[in-house]
DNA sequence: AAGATATTTAGAAAGTCCTCTAAATACAAT
DNA sequence: ATTGTATTTAGAGGACTTTCTAAATATCTT
């Protein structure tokens, strides 16, 4: 799975945004590119990386791709996480 | 707080395993760095890193320097990462 | 006080990241 | 077929990251 590439992909502020706003549904490049002050290059560029940590989904769709969150691996980072904090289970 | 930092910090492999051995209890510098084929001035560089993002507290003792985990930012992260998955209470 | 041990800080090299502009690709509509 | 729209890819610039060696700081022991 990569963690590195995963706390990496979340690591960046517009990358963020990005998932919050794909907690309300899907949206293409465009509609969520329209939500930042940066070129679509950039936007591109971000959802690349939320794709390559498997954290986004996507979709064509005539000449759109729709993206889409993919709560799995934040599942397996939320069960890192638990065991580092010691829940008692003794997972390692 | 800062995810930015916390999730950077989380995102190199050497400082997410300097916080697995920190499950085992507090441990010095030195103790961390016998677990790395590293430089101290580099182990030392990632525990500035961990405890700028808050994820280890230091303690000084004597000449040595002890670092344990603190979680209450891990559980913070915890909880942004419920909310991105949609835990069904609508928080934002 | 002098020397030894533990750790950090400073500075440099190599690599990676984020942003842009310009060009390429893919599909749709006329 | 041509033009237009949506998106990605390529390449470059500047900033940041990770590692090292060498030097600095702080504390302990004799």
């Amino acid at each position: 799975m990569g963690f590195a590439e995963t706390f990496k992909a979340l690591s960046d502020p517009v990358r963020r945004e990005i998932l919050t706003l794909l907690r309300g549904g899907r949206l293409s490049a465009g509609e969520i590119g329209a939500h930042f002050d940066m070129t679509g290059a950039t936007i591109s560029y971000h959802l690349g990386i939320l794709k390559r940590a498997q954290l986004v989904f996507e979709a064509k769709e005539k000449n759109f791709i729709y993206y889409s969150l993919n709560t799995s691996v934040v599942e397996e980072v939320m069960l890192w996480l638990t065991e580092l904090k010691g829940d008692g289970n003794d997972a390692q």
